[in-house]
DNA sequence: TGTACATCAGTGAACGCGCGTTCACTGATGTAC
DNA sequence: TGTACATCAGTGAACGCGCGTTCACTGATGTAC
């Protein structure tokens, strides 16, 4: 934090002030010239290590990938044994975390890398991030499979879609807490009700 | 179209430019500059029928709502007698929707009105269209409910999360069409797998 | 251990860009009488 | 039916803005010998 010439590692910091300036702010706020600033270097240091402003966004939600892959292992740590039960707890977690940090979870689904022209960081990071949840559903429902693997995926699918759901109608206010209910906890409330009613579904697979 | 003085119906004009350049591009690409060009129209006339950029955009998003409502009401006609098939239909025009408009969609859920902060046009166009798929799931569901309206009500939002989610991660390419599958092709195979296992959920309510 | 030198990671000035928005204006329209 | 006039919906010039990006540069670092 001294008054170095060099910054010692520039990457990190402006990731860093990055995810910072989402949670403080909007997708709008983060630029290539705000996050020097903020890093207390000059406007176009950032560019010796990210090739343009896209290139620096890929991998903010690369982290948020990772963070997010965390979260949902960590919340739906192994000591339960009802994999339906871990299900759940991950599915909270996933979107727990989008509550948290919302415009962080809108760039991560921003569409800005279509299939094919996402960078392998990035891909790589959100195919770690899903495989956690493909993972547990698996678990969760291959006890009972009569019907192969084509069912699971579906059924993996359409778990993922369910919290996916939740989480984005939550982060765009469509969703109330109730009175008195802080944002986290209604995110909680709420997905526990929705997978319960439809997780019915996927026991019976 | 001649090159009157007055266009007659500028405000009309601008909102179709402004579907046509997200269904052609982005929403980056939707500026009050560049409608008005497209209009054929000085880049000030545009502030004689919107305050600001934003109020052309919650009119736009205004729009999407009303053109989502249609078709989920158009598609889940009522010549089919079981409401559980006409949810699933509903569903269907919902994602297929997404998939058709994928960056208005994305400006429909984008956040940018918070609660309170949203238009009335917008707030109420947004209301409608939520109200079709929450009717369906009421009628789907109420035959068989013992639990009354809370356990309804948690199966309407998740049925609509299912939905939302499987738009969202579709249009962000995170769920992908069969090789030589058209995109609404796929929409439609994914949502009524997805709504075939979950759904089973909401039938046993 | 010192020195020469390549490489790396910063600086700061400069550029062009298209945008949102404001302003004084003018032409067209509609209405009261 | 004509006329006066208020109102409405355009025009076009102008402004300031912060941005992304490039460039020649300089200071710091690491390595070969």
């Amino acid at each position: 934090m001294s008054k170095r010439y060099h910054h010692g590692d520039l990457r990190e910091a402006l990731l860093d002030a990055a995810v910072r300036t989402l949670d403080a702010e909007s997708l709008d706020a983060v630029t290539l010239r705000r996050l020097a600033r903020e890093t207390g270097v000059s406007h176009a240091a950032p560019y010796h290590h990210f090739s343009d402003l896209d290139a620096l966004l890929a991998g903010v939600a690369a982290r948020g990938f990772r963070m997010l892959r965390e979260e949902m292992s960590r919340k739906a740590g192994p000591e339960d044994p009802d994999p339906f039960v871990q299900l759940r707890a991950a599915g909270t977690a996933y979107v727990t975390f989008a509550v948290l940090h919302p415009e962080l979870f809108r760039l991560m689904f921003s569409g800005r890398w279509p299939g094919a022209g996402q960078p392998p960081e990035l891909q790589d990071a959100a195919e770690r991030a899903f495989a956690v949840l493909r993972e547990m559903v698996r678990n969760a429902t291959l006890p009972g499979a009569d019907q192969g693997a084509e069912a699971v995926e579906s059924g993996s699918r359409a778990s993922w879609a369910l919290v996916h759901g939740l989480a984005m109608l939550l982060v765009d206010g469509r969703l109330d807490a109730r009175p008195g209910e802080s944002p986290v906890d209604a995110a909680e409330r709420i997905t526990l009700e929705g997978t319960g009613v439809l997780g019915r579904g996927l026991r019976s697979l």
